[in-house]
DNA sequence: ACTATATTTCTAGAAATATAGTAATAGTTT
DNA sequence: AAACTATTACTATATTTCTAGAAATATAGT
């Protein structure tokens, strides 16, 4: 069911640090960043970082590559954008008023 | 500060069963909808919901206004986007190439 | 006051989460 | 292979969360 699967990436943003993370990441577009990089710019450790990572990357909100000695992390923007639709759609549909006039 | 706000309301928003209210209530607009109805849509016990419903409206996500007997829950949409704007504002700030288009 | 309906508070157990130290692994370079 | 850097797995503890039943409270109508 596709409310699991939004619930899922909402609830990986719902940490301030991993939101934290996240932001890092978006700033950083499709190519992304490393691992240590993102660590020394948010200066959290190693084991929570990863322990974080995983979390978004389990909901499929950000995808991982190695380059190398590096591992290099990038937000799954399209994801991104299924998500916020989620939130959006359907909006007003049982009563339609002045909602949502932006 | 602003991280911690948004955290609060994506993590609000990052439970099945509080993602579906909301919903409910996205689509219910301005005029909102009584408390009892929603348990009634979602099936949900009466504890349960006022539960997440505080938790939402901790998040000020969600506001409520009474009505005689019946209590009117609503979707503030102010808040809804702002946090999708906080979301996609700084895209590639850092990096800028071929992500987000859309 | 009595009754009905609507909603919340109290409570608690089970499960999940956040955090981070330490040890281990993987890949790079010399 | 040894030394090095980058990253993850293992482990532990404190805290939060989800769920829902039972009791309490609020509002309105009779």
């Amino acid at each position: 069911m596709k409310t699991q699967t939004i619930a899922k990436q909402l609830h990986a943003l719902g940490n301030p640090t991993r939101l934290a993370i996240y932001r890092q990441l978006v700033r950083a577009g499709e190519t992304g960043m490393p691992v240590g990089k993102v660590q020394k710019a948010l200066k959290i450790p190693a084991s929570t970082l990863t322990h974080h990572l995983q979390r978004l990357i389990g909901a499929e909100l950000v995808k991982q590559e190695r380059d190398g000695n590096e591992l290099f992390c990038s937000v799954n923007f399209d994801k991104m954008r299924t998500m916020i639709n989620f939130l959006e759609e359907e909006c007003c549909a049982d009563v339609c008023d002045t909602a949502m006039a932006s």
